[in-house]
DNA sequence: GTCTACACGTGACAC
DNA sequence: TGTGTCACGTGTAGA
């Protein structure tokens, strides 16, 4: 098996089918399994025994005591952090070793809860179906200029995602943009500056404007 | 202590100060120890003894024994699903629960670093997800800079709103954009630069790109 | 030599 | 009833 013990743990029953159902209650099968366990053998001898009905008993226990060994060779394997070879220190190391991930887990969790409550805010307008929300702190100003373009400016306080919204309303428009500036100044403050081509059916500044409005409005998120 | 067996483990110990340092070498001490511990004693009797040099080593024994059950009943603690209150159950089930956290641990950390890619559209096609057409011409460069930001530039030529899918790809991801500069360049090629604010968990070029790529790869309208 | 850790056999419970 | 688990004292091996 070699788990990683220094040279114990699994004692020497090597020969000893390992497969935790062979039980040997009779004498002359312990005997054989104990003359092979001769090798490395620790604990007490055998001493002057009469054989009597404690013989099972005997290799019970030391099943017994197998499986146990086995169960701290799992948890040694399970647990990368040993810090000695110790049966003690295996079981500290174990329950340390399950704080930490479930510490992690903990503040994964977290981190992953935070992360969907923070997208998923906004889109469901927390306070009534009032699109115009948080549009105090937007100011649109459009101005045609040239034959074919109009420059567009959008100032923004409150939204996050500004320039996602502004290039989705001018792609919703179908209003191609030939060049645009986004720079953000104070942490949430944005200002967008942008000049885009536009068709003859909107080369008006109220009407360009309404029209960007009317599709920035559909899109309050973020 | 009481750390929740049934009504074993940490034997009738309980007038001795379990400091762990309290070491008992002379034979009155332990004679008085052992005296106390004469309720519940389990195990062999004593027997005809020869009082020498052995004694201490008992004492050693057993204090060995006490620290195993503490470490025993400090896993069994850390270990919320204890089918039975056996030894060899308990450090199976460790074991156990250590692969569960573990994979917990290794989910939540994939989750991480994919984001919130899958937010977008919902497992679209099943059939492996090859959606390069259009992106051939198309480039994109990410390079972290900084602590918490990145530079992104994304070339496209035949992408007539590259902006919005630009701009919609970073609020897909919540990547804030700190500043932008979009350029159309002879018709149909058009040039972005950006500055976006990154994450913790996305701090790294490629799975920043990739993150990116694969947001953008589900919004090839125009 | 001491000190630490382990396996062993064994008596005693508990179900 | 036995069957399973535990604590105990002990012998032993390594540092």
């Amino acid at each position: 098996m070699s788990c990683g013990v220094p040279e114990q743990w699994l004692m020497g029953d090597d020969t000893l089918d390992d497969d935790s159902k062979s039980l040997i209650h009779d004498a002359a099968g312990w005997a054989a399994a104990n003359a092979e366990r001769a090798v490395k053998r620790r604990g007490r001898k055998p001493g002057p025994r009469s054989d009597g009905p404690t013989i099972s008993h005997v290799e019970a226990e030391r099943q017994r005591r197998e499986k146990l060994n086995r169960r701290f060779c799992d948890l040694r394997a399970a647990v990368p952090t040993v810090s000695r070879m110790d049966k003690a220190s295996l079981l500290a190391d174990a329950a340390a070793y399950i704080a930490e991930l479930r510490g992690r887990v903990e503040q994964l969790e977290a981190e992953a809860k935070q992360a969907a409550a923070a997208r998923k805010a906004g889109h469901q307008g927390g306070g009534g179906g009032c699109p115009a929300m948080g549009m105090e702190a937007e100011k649109l100003e459009v101005r045609v200029v040239g034959r074919e373009q109009a420059a567009v400016r959008l100032t923004t306080t409150a939204s996050r995602h500004a320039p996602a919204r502004l290039m989705g309303a001018l792609r919703a428009l179908d209003l191609p943009v030939q060049h645009a500036c986004v720079s953000r100044v104070g942490g949430d403050a944005i200002v967008q500056d942008a000049v885009v081509d536009v068709p003859a059916a909107l080369q008006d500044d109220g009407c360009l404007r309404a029209a960007l409005l009317h599709v920035l409005q559909q899109d309050e998120s973020g």
